[in-house]
Formats: structure tokens, sequence, C-alpha cells
DNA sequence: GGTATTAGTATACGTCGTATACTATTGTGG
DNA sequence: CCACAATAGTATACGACGTATACTAATACC
């Protein structure tokens, strides 16, 4: 509708691999693996011993098959690797039409959080990039129901949606780093001490006096843990959210 | 202070390379390049080609020398890639304690967002979790100055650099995505379609009505640009964070 | 002026993604 | 029922990449 351009035919055939169903020819012998098969073995390797060591190597020997024998189900690694973003994030959680929107938006970012710390190698994909699958789609209908119960214009929605999605995904890189760290075996303590090493070059350098405050500053009384954290600043953004939604439905 | 945990050496060293002055001793020939220029090239082809054309060969080339003599200035991609994220964000803009707070985050992050579409593959490379140099302190201590600005405790200013920056980065990755394409020589509009292309699917699928809404319905009477759309985002989260303060300065 | 130290080179190795050519296995049409 | 076409998986090989190792050559200090 659009436009004519002509859509890039290895992109096409990538997202046709997330959303059609295979076509299962009779002729040949029978496969001896599926694609999911492929997938699944990625991901346990992925989980087990972090991006880097999947290889179609890896991934073949783990299913029982050489390499090249993973190229008559993925045309890449390209393509494998989308179905690898696509699976590796899974469903999201349930909505309900009941419930009050900012309670669902507020699951909604937990769960997302929670899921990309829990497969810290999502992040290292092209997330935004890559061909969206069915997954993908799922998380983001399960965040425009409850935005859209605010009685916002389906345009001011979609804008919903970016605020809220940037920061989560935003938000929670740093405890995705420290995820990873964790499942390269390093210790929090040692991850903290590494960061704050790093971070604590600005203290007493003359050219970082505001930030440098922040770092000596007494954490508060409680001490916040970084879900806390996170849900604090969720917490804010939702009160701009809220605020507009008030101004704009009267 | 806050751990006797052993620091990783690999990490330590890489983190020395981007604070401390190098060392020049007398004794061997006259090194022919720089650090500097050694980064310099990476990024000049990283802004030509994209970061998977940024290989030890390619930069030596750049730099007159053989692959292997980069490793008497950087003991590994890696350090180099460090190197590359601290130079390629560049110093951030100016802050004035006259500027209202608001005026000065919004500068900001317009700022952040700008240099990370003018750089598309400064997102490709570990952003968070690499060691941080000075420009990387630079931008958090201009966030921190006007945040520090609203009278808010130190551990809640923190709070509000990691809203401001979560959203940030996180709300941009669209537009980083289109650069990137951009760069690639892909045509706005052919990265449109590829998009609409793929979120097209959405479309008459029972399992995402109200996703698909948002798709169909017609867009706002003006149209919003990227850039705006980011600031509208940006300013919903700004009006949470400024109900925040008033609530706790009173 | 010899000697230790350093800059840069040459060569080589292991790993990765994948192109090409093959062998073996299956369903189907004559 | 059988030749043939289509497919699954293998074997081999290639080029690119990061980098270890061993060298050659240049420079400053005792």
């Amino acid at each position: 509708m659009q436009s004519a351009a002509a859509p890039d035919p290895e992109l096409q055939r990538r997202s046709e691999l997330l959303w059609e169903a295979r076509s299962v020819p009779g002729r040949g012998p029978k496969p001896s693996i599926t694609a999911d098969d492929v997938v699944q073995a990625a991901i346990a390797i992925a989980d087990a011993d972090g991006l880097g060591a999947v290889t179609m190597h890896a991934v073949a020997l783990k299913v029982g098959v050489t390499a090249m024998a993973l190229y008559r189900y993925f045309p890449s690694k390209d393509a494998l690797n989308d179905a690898l973003v696509d699976a590796g994030m899974g469903p999201p959680p349930p909505t309900s039409p009941q419930t009050p929107w900012r309670d669902d938006v507020t699951a909604w970012a937990h769960a997302k959080r929670d899921m990309l710390c829990e497969r810290p190698w999502l992040a290292e994909l092209p997330f935004v990039a890559a061909p969206h699958g069915p997954n993908w789609m799922a998380w983001l209908e399960a965040i425009a129901r409850p935005l859209t119960r605010t009685g916002l214009r389906p345009a001011d929605v979609g804008q919903m949606i970016s605020i809220v999605d940037g920061y989560t995904r935003g938000a929670s890189d740093t405890s995705i780093s420290l995820a990873r760290a964790r499942a390269r075996g390093i210790s929090e303590r040692q991850w903290g001490a590494a960061v704050g090493a790093d971070l604590g070059r600005a203290i007493g350098d003359p050219r970082f006096p505001a930030f440098a405050a922040i770092l000596t500053a007494p954490p508060e009384s409680p001490g916040r843990t970084m879900a806390e954290s996170f849900d604090f600043g969720l917490q804010r953004v939702l009160d701009g959210i809220e605020q507009y939604v008030k101004q704009v439905t009267r």
C-alpha cells in the first residue's frame, strides 16, 4: 500500500521462515530432525555457554548432524538467529480486560525485563532490526491491549508502547549485563568490583563533580534491589503517561 | 573499599588504556603511528562501511602498518572496541547552571539520540558492559548536573539518570536501525517497506487485534517525524519525573 | 659501542560461516 | 515394479578473521 519499493528477497525469505508452516514434500529421505530441534539446541547452548558458543558446528553436533545439514533448515546463520530471537523470548504474560491498565502494563514491563535477564544473550542479537516473528508480535499485542483501554487514540497508543518498551529495554541493560557476567561464572561481587573500580575513576576527578557526588552519597536507608529500582523508574514513566491520559481523555 | 573481590586483570588493563596516558619509553624505534591514529582509522571505516568492516587488517591497512602491529597499541580487538566506543560517542553537549533543569535534560536526550543515530554502529558494541572511558563519564556528568539542580537527593538523581538514559537508548533503537540501513545504502522507502511488510502480518491475524488496530489506524493529522515522536515520549517521561520532584521537594 | 628494549613484519594456526560436489534415501509416474 | 526426480545429509574445501610466535631492525642508555 505505502510503497512500491522492492523488498529485499533475503529478508523476505527470513521472515517467511518465522511465519509460514514448512512445506512437507514427500519425495526424498525422511528428515532426521526438525527446524525446531535446531532452534532448541541453539537455545540450550546459548543458555549454557553464551551466544558466542552458538556456532553452526556446536548446534549441529547437539542435534546429531553435520554443520552443513543445518542449511537444509535455515538458509544462513542470520536466519537461525531470527528464529532464536523469537523462540528465545517466548510468549508474553497474559492480559485481562478486567485489570486496570496500569497494573497490566507494569506486569508486562517486569515480565519483559525478567525475560531479558533470564536470556541475556537475546539482547546481543539484532532485536529491533530482525524480522519479527509471532512471539514478537504477541509481546506487542500484550502491551497494546491494556494501553488501548486507556481510551487514547490508536496513534497515541503506539507512542505509549514506544515509551514503555523503550524504557524497559534501556533500563534493563545493567541487569542484563550482570546476568551475562553471572552466566560466565562471574560472581555478583566480582562484577560489582569491576564496575565499581571503573566508575570509581570519576571520584576525585574534578571534571565529574556531580556524578562523583552520586557515587559517594550514602545509599538509601533500605537499599533498593535492581528490580526495585527498575520498578521505581517504571512508575515515574507511567505517572507521565497517566498524566497525559487524564489530560487528553478529560 | 566495597569489596575484596579480585578484579579481572584483563578488564583492568583495558580500563587503564582508556584513562591513563601511555608511557613513552625512549628505548626502541620511533613509533610510526599513535593509538589515536588507530582509533580514528577504525571510526572512519565504521562510519563508511559499518562495524563489520572494522577488521584488524582493514584498520592496519588504513594506518599503513600490518595487522599485527596494532597489537603494540591495543592488546586485543576488544580493547580497541573499548576505545572505539569512547571516542565514537564524543563529548556531550554543554550544560549551564542557568538553564531550567528540564531544558538541559531534554537537550541532553536529543543530543544522545542524535549521537547514536549518527554512528549507528556504536549501539552494536557492548555499550553498558565495556570499560567506561572519559567521554562516557562526561555524558553521565552532563545529565547529572541538571538533575542535581532539581533538589533531589543524590540517590534519587541516580535513579532519574537511569530513567532518562534508559528511555533515550531504548526509544532510539528504531531510528538507529533506520540509520544503519541508510548507511548500507538502503533507502528510507525500502526500509519502511521491509518493516511494514513484516509488521503487516499482524493485520488480519486474529491473535493481534489491538496491535493491528494501531497499524491500520489513520496517522495523526500532521504526522510526526521520528525525532518528534521521540520528543513526545521524552516529555511524558519528564512529566513523570517532574511530578516526583514536586512531590518530594514540596 | 655493545646491549637491552622496542616497532613493525612474516608466517602460521584454529575457528567460523558457507559454497560446492557428492552419496544415500525416498515417493511417484510409466 | 522400476527408473527417475527430488530431497537429507555428508565430505571437503575456501576465504576471512583474530591472534600466537618468531623474526628483523631501529633506538637510547651504560
